[in-house]
DNA sequence: TATTCACATGATTTTGAAAACATAGAATGC
DNA sequence: GCATTCTATGTTTTCAAAATCATGTGAATA
């Protein structure tokens, strides 16, 4: 469904936001080792978001990723935009090249349906409100046990 | 969403039961032609479909692929199913390795809803319904202008 | 029964995402 | 200023999906 940085960059967002309120930021091996995703991968998917604006980075010491005043706003589809594009939401299951009402596939109009209920949720979904599933112990991010 | 493979088949078996009720068996390069899918690779796809009894082959001269009359009431889930598992309907959408109520990732409950969409959408769409659309001319099966 | 046609099968190559490696550069605190 | 700690950037390696290549096997028909 999404690509595998994708993943990882929405598991890495959703920690750095659980840790937010108490504005410490936080190293890329803190993130990787809590979301067991491997770093050096991770770090440049990070630093794309950083670069994106989607988070914040902070070098030298007591340095890290964080979110800002305004990025603590954010939703999923920010995440998965900045990292597939909108391909995801736009492209053809069929894998044409050009999805559209005029040249459609055979299962345009039900795949459709699925798409843009993928997309409405996506829209609708906030990284706070992840967060907090994971601060309350209801979620996990991360297949390890014990973390 | 789906594998190159899965769409390629989906794609080629939605050809052949247009093709199907004049009784003809569709040869490999006719069908590559049409779908505009590459030969070698799509010849193994079938011959997996065929293996797993989604579809029908006739080897020999005016051999080809075809349904039977059993393979008519085919859905696209079963060949999505045939190719590609139902990790599709399974997996985690944050790839955790086990999606389960009990120890679930943030997005969990909002991503069920759209996968157990897709789902229900892929076990109530039949290929035949498909080909209709293609012979009404209503859809397409390829890039390629003029077919 | 020989020839031809079309699917079947296994090995091999290509490709691109995923991951690792190496190094440069910037900020903090002493 | 200098060491430390982190991000930033470019290159290389790995690996599995995708695609190709080469060869085998069964069926029709003359
Ligand atoms: S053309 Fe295939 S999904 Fe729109
Ligand atoms: S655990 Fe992630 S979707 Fe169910």
């Amino acid at each position: 469904m999404f690509s595998k940085s994708c993943e990882y960059a929405i598991r890495a967002v959703v920690f750095v936001a659980t840790q937010n309120n108490a504005g410490n930021k936080l190293g890329i091996m803190e993130i990787c080792k809590e979301i067991d995703a491997p770093q050096h991968f991770t770090a440049k998917i990070l630093q794309s978001l950083s670069h994106n604006g989607i988070i914040s980075s902070q070098k030298g010491p007591s340095g890290g990723f964080y979110l800002n005043k305004t990025q603590t706003r954010l939703k999923l589809i920010d995440v998965v935009r900045a990292l597939d594009g909108d391909k995801t939401f736009t492209g053809c299951g069929l894998g044409l090249k050009n999805c559209s009402e005029k040249k459609q596939c055979p299962i345009h109009n039900q795949f459709k349906v699925v798409r843009d209920e993928l997309l409405n949720m996506l829209s609708n979904t906030y990284v706070v409100q992840l967060a907090e599933e994971i601060e309350k112990g209801s979620a996990v991010l991360s297949n390890i046990s014990g973390r």
